[in-house]
DNA sequence: TTGTATGCGTTATCAG
DNA sequence: CTGATAACGCATACAA
């Protein structure tokens, strides 16, 4: 592979034939005679021959890989969809080629324009929590490069899109906060341009409406980098700390900022009154042997990586019409801590 | 870069150049004027030229994309690691193409063959547990593949290494048990057949050696697929829990496996004295606000990763002699959790 | 300073 | 059934 290269024209010229004979027989062409074939095919083996892609992609105008642009690896929810991901790729003959926004909308549009130019064949992409001009993958997707967005997606690009069912999960989260006997509940959020915190943040408050529980911005603390910045979820908790009124519990609304909360209430770096509430979307794992949180609501991040390469798959492959755009929502799942419900009785209402 | 696809050809025919012209033009050459590079630049910009890569790597024999293959993407040791890997490569052009063995032979060759084939220039991997033979890695390294190691490494095939100093972190680990009361320490680990496992296992046994503690065979699990399998870790668990007589703590030589047993001690499926003692080699977040277990013995997985893909850019560029390899260790932290001597004085010394 | 021709490895078209 | 040739997009040795 990399000095030998053995190519057809070695074939041809060791068995005094023409690539064009070597080619068809190696594909098994019904216009080669068989004995030629069986020539071919076993020199092949013999020399282990291997044919090579980057020709192959120069004359298909197609690589066989597509790429994947997520905030961070090192997240478990996007470690799990990468390998839903790859499993499908793999079982379909794809390559997948990973890039990190590290929430920088910079480094999303270089990866983008790495990516796109190292020919990809199509795109599954969660943006980062920092962008807010989408133009550059509008442009993008309209040029024909087929994309499929997941979690963070962008409602104006129409393409398919797999999302879980983020006002469900938060209503059932907020519910769960309350129905252990939480009432003055504060969410710690990414920023308010992802589609995933209007549509959580959206449940969070249906839920609270549906109990009679009165809204308070103020309680809703939104943090610009969703977390990858150690400090800022600090500086949230403290924030919701120096209120008049102190929260009892908090909602975190996402893996990150989950895993952020839970390690200020353990570690107690900021002295958090010890019956505060916590749940929050995580799949990092173990999460749901703490004590706190209360609960964890998980998102199926396999199934969605599988759902989404099959769809991009669908896409390259123009296996349906490119237009028939469709978002698919699948469900979270509330990993309940039976042993932890803190708060109990708590029947002075407020506010 | 799909439908448009603006080659050199376009800009040559709308500026009535040679393609040769354009070409040079564009790569800044020495031997075109200011002016027609000026024109060539400035058309190309407008239209928003970008040279296709395929068709440079065809001609160039090089993809600047590298391969990395690791058992399992969604375990935090690795996807830390890949993130390393990932920083690096961004940072000098390389594509990073991963895939995932999913601790099976099979899949790891078949991997390696499309990874390979897809002509990437370099190769970073961890083998999986169940690979014992080497022949096929060997070959590729011998053809001239790049390849680098870490963690799980492969000491017959000469080229760089990257692993963490899993003997002292292991003797590390057993001490802390040790010095906490524990006497009889079990230990769950990989096959035998990994680097990693008999690194571990070293200095698990000199640790106990050093305090005169004797070395007990029967304490010493193996689980065959790295704890991918759920009920591995289970049945190794209960086999010692059958033992004449228990072991007081565990030592759990991976992370996969230390996740394994935390959750069974936690979750009480199996019913597990409550005073046994555990302590792992780890990286998932937030293992260590667990309790148990004792302590983590965290490995530099990020910076792993950039250490590795550090080397592998200089063999591949040739920076440095192909025949000057190196095995960098890198050190291991322990991760002590003051408040968790479950056992204190237990002075009735057994064996 | 610019243009022409060739090759990277493969397949498709067209002849034979 | 098989072979010569062009083409994919680019870079470069060689001409001019």
């Amino acid at each position: 592979m990399k000095f030998e290269a053995v190519t057809i024209k070695d074939i041809a010229k060791a068995l005094g034939l023409s690539t064009s004979t070597v080619s068809r027989a190696l594909r098994d062409s019904y216009e080669i005679s068989p004995e030629t074939k069986k020539l071919v095919m076993e020199y092949a083996g013999k020399i282990n021959y291997h044919p090579n892609p980057i020709a192959l992609s120069l004359k298909e105008r197609r690589s066989r890989s597509i790429g994947v642009l997520v905030c961070e690896i090192a997240n478990s929810f996007f470690s799990q969809t990468i390998n839903g991901i790859e499993s499908i790729a793999y079982n379909n003959g794809y390559n997948v080629i990973i890039a990190q926004s590290r929430e920088s909308v910079d480094r999303e549009m270089l990866n983008l324009q790495y990516l796109t130019s190292r020919s990809i064949d199509g795109l599954i992409i969660s943006v980062s929590t920092e962008t807010k001009d989408f133009s550059y993958l509008k442009e993008l997707s309209q040029k024909g490069l087929p994309i499929v967005f997941f979690d963070r997606i962008v409602d104006e690009i129409e393409t398919h899109k797999v999302i879980v069912d983020n006002y469900k999960g938060a209503y059932d989260a907020t519910l769960h906060l309350v129905s252990n006997g939480y009432r003055r509940i504060a969410a710690v959020s990414n920023p308010e341009s992802l589609s995933i915190t209007k549509e959580r943040l959206a449940g969070y408050k249906a839920a609270l409406t549906d109990h009679h529980i009165e809204i308070d911005e103020s309680l809703i603390k939104y943090c610009q980098h969703g977390g990858m910045i150690v400090a800022e979820v600090e500086d949230a908790v403290n924030e919701l700390l120096r209120l008049p009124q102190l929260p009892d519990a908090i909602f975190a609304t996402a893996d990150k900022l989950t895993t952020g909360c839970l390690r200020i209430l353990k570690t107690k770096k900021i002295s958090v009154p010890d019956d505060m509430g916590l749940i929050g979307f995580s799949n990092t794992d173990l999460t749901e042997l703490l004590n706190p949180p209360l609960s964890i609501i998980k998102q199926p991040a396999f199934e969605m990586g599988e759902v989404a390469t099959n769809l991009l798959l669908q896409l390259i492959e123009s296996k349906r019409p490119v237009t028939d755009f469709e978002t698919r929502i699948l469900s979270t799942e509330l990993l309940i801590r039976g042993s932890t419900k803190k708060v109990k009785p708590k029947t002075t209402e407020m506010a």
